[in-house]
DNA sequence: CGCCTAATTGAGAAGTATCAACAGAAGTGG
DNA sequence: CCACTTCTGTTGATACTTCTCAATTAGGCG
């Protein structure tokens, strides 16, 4: 929930260093193909809490996550913010249609990433394999937001719930997720306090759907009744 | 919210007469620009309540509302629904980026609709023109629904006050909304009761903010208390 | 008028946020 | 290695918001 009170504690200043950097790169062509796996352009790492790009910054690059995770988020004065995306290993993204950022781009963990220039190409008839490209991303993007949007509509247990299975089939082991982010991040990716997320993790380890070994290890003891819970 | 238990008072069988009409429409090669203002196709009108195209459906189809007001929804099981969408006057939609349709579109009112085919042709390099179209009505869609997103993790208050201020921008009266869907309806977008938005309006009313001299007209009489509410 | 549906209103229950205190982990410097 | 600090996460108490159920009113239409 997007609250009036504003928490001061929450407030913290980004690194604010990759974007200068990373104008820098990428000058040569590449080629960006998600699905084949080909993504030219150079690495480039970022500690934790680093933006990769900001609100209103205009869009030229696009990313590929090597290592680490990104959160996608804008931010509502004072501290608040709604997170709109994690962006996992294997994620392209950066892809965005218009010419300017809607949304900033901050490292969770040490990240390393492809830093690719977007062609440049786009909005010509010239080449349609990109615009056919990007239109598919954009398409993704639509139906992962869409998605989004559901879980949005739903109560406390039921987000947390789609959330576990999200992020156990983005990370490939079926019944562990390790996860990257904060009960802050969870929180504000969700719409949820922080209390409401901690309590709704509590409320199934206790139920024995899941297991927390450390707060950032989730074992998914009942994947099934996550499953349940969705509906 | 989306909650477990079944209303069955509200489930109400669709008309489901509309799709097999319109799927003897539009033979002819029509030309679909939405910013011009030009859009070919035969003319077809739909009762209240009767489906334009279902979920699931191959989406083979764009339509463009002369008249009339249309819901784009997801159904949830047993009555349960959240839409996604309202489609006013003068909106294009069901251009959507994959072979079927995400969701179900129904008409609220009386509607009136230009049905054009779809160019066949997306998906080649032939025709860059039409893809790019369908790009930009992508794009704008990604835009729409994030909104969206950000709207459904606000309070209540907020987020009643972004529709109504939503639903004036969209009908250009600057301070009169003639709302064509139902209490329920509105509900079923906000992620909230029927009874959270009816109690909403009768607050808002009661602040002086708005008016309602029927429950399907809103007098915006304090547009900017609305706007504050927003943030 | 009588029926039917939509909308409103009230009362109580449930869910979630907020505030505050505490516990645990990680980092820092001695 | 240990005290100290800091940050993150957990837990409890309480208030507020929103939902649910139920009753009532208002509107539309035969």
């Amino acid at each position: 929930m997007l609250t009036q009170t504003v928490d001061a504690r929450r407030y913290v200043a980004p690194y604010r260093s990759g974007v200068g950097t990373a104008s820098g790169v990428g000058t040569a062509l590449q080629s960006v193909k998600k699905s084949a796996g080909v993504f030219g352009g150079k690495e480039k790492a970022f500690k934790p809490n680093e933006e990769l790009f900001s609100e209103g910054e205009s869009a030229d690059y696009v990313y590929k996550i090597l290592r680490g995770a990104v959160r996608s988020y804008k931010s509502l004065g004072e501290g608040r913010r709604k997170i709109e995306a994690f962006r996992l290993r294997g994620d392209v993204f950066g892809l965005d249609p218009g010419k300017e950022r809607e949304f900033c781009a901050e490292a969770i963990d040490e990240v390393c990433v492809l830093v690719a220039r977007r062609r440049t190409t786009v909005g010509t008839a010239a080449d349609s394999e990109a615009i056919q490209e990007l239109c598919e991303a954009t398409a993704r993007e639509l139906q992962r937001v869409q998605q989004h949007a559901l879980l949005l509509a739903m109560s406390a247990r039921q987000r947390m719930a789609c959330f576990l299975i999200e992020m156990s089939q983005r990370f490939g082991e079926p019944n562990l997720v390790e996860l990257p982010m904060s009960r802050q991040d969870i929180a504000d990716y969700l719409g949820l306090s922080i209390e409401t997320v901690s309590r709704t993790f509590a409320k199934f380890a206790a139920n024995g759907i899941v297991s927390l070994p450390t707060s950032r290890h989730v074992v998914l003891r009942d994947p099934d009744a996550l499953q349940q819970m969705r509906e």
